[in-house]
DNA sequence: ACCTGAACACCGTTCAAGT
DNA sequence: ACCTGAACACCGTTCAAGT
């Protein structure tokens, strides 16, 4: 019962908050190139309706992950005040990271969307936070920025989606990890 | 004229070599997810035709990208003889990562491929050799195989074929290939 | 103001019919 | 042996008609 909502009709606002629903549930199932109208049916609405609503895929997809994006955005903040400003970067990578394999196949629509959704730009500012603090306290090398880390953790996010062994996967993440080290 | 092709008919090769020149052109032009009828389109042929020779669209894939993967090899086998085992490593990790983005989208569907496609496996033992030789003159990390250097070469190639700037790719690749050197 | 779903354009894939 | 393309099932997207 936000002010955003006061003007916007009861079915309008419950269309939307199914559609919501029915998109986590079938873009994990499905992954996030799934069915548009599958989306629509499981949330017994017109497929006119999601499209009102959400006008693109990415669109739907930003807001399907909007909670656990400002739950990375807190976690930022939390870890700035860790005691190894280097530790504090790559445990939040991590999960960054890991974010990005919410859905299978979201690291290959991620990237276009970080440019484009404002709630990305949150965490953009938080991860810099962490990067910048590690750089000054000497614990990070200070000749790339977080576009760059950003970039590369879509990689990484990537490649190891499909891989199956846990042990490769942890041997890559690792070995992206150390590669902020300063030399 | 190859003893291979002595019981196939004249129509079936020539329906074979258009459909990989029209196939190499529409990829180019329109990225490894391209339509499948417009290659048969354009190769002048059924698109059952399209499918007696190439029954998955990987097997397309491969079959256009036979010659440069098979110029990846040989660059491989010649640098075996480069004076600085860490830098030749570097060298055609660069030029594999490039080959990666040969089409648009490739970076994207060429892991699974990776493990199916006979081709790939003569890539992975030129790999491993140069890997190999640069481990044992102490100018590359001990503790990672081929598999995961190509693992993280599939994640660069997929995160800086949509980067804009070309500084960025470079620091970005740079970041990937300072990640192999020993501690 | 919002919802609906038919309509359109596209795609991948198969397979009966042809030569 | 090989080729063809109609047929089928699916998908994204729009928009006229309804409430």
């Amino acid at each position: 019962m936000s002010e955003l909502h006061r003007a916007t009709r009861a079915d309008a606002r419950r269309n939307h908050e199914q559609l919501l629903a029915a998109a986590n549930q079938v873009f994990t199932e499905h992954g996030a190139d799934a069915s548009l109208g599958q989306i629509a049916k499981r949330a017994g609405v017109g497929i006119g309706t999601l499209y009102r609503h959400f006008p693109t895929r990415d669109s739907l997809l930003v807001a399907t992950l909007q909670g656990s994006l400002l739950a990375l955005v807190d976690y930022a903040r939390a870890l700035l005040d860790a005691k190894s400003p280097g530790e504090a970067l790559k445990v939040w990578l991590k999960a960054y990271i890991k974010h990005a394999t919410t859905y299978r196949g979201l690291a290959v629509c991620l990237p276009p969307l970080t440019n484009s959704a404002s709630i990305c730009e949150l965490v953009k500012n938080a991860g810099t936070a962490l990067l910048e603090r590690a750089q000054a306290a000497g614990e990070a090398r200070a000749d790339i920025d977080f576009d760059d880390v950003a970039v590369m953790s879509a990689g990484v996010a990537f490649a190891t989606q499909e891989v199956k062994e846990a042990a490769r996967r942890k041997r890559v993440l690792a070995l992206f990890l150390d590669s902020l080290d300063l030399r």
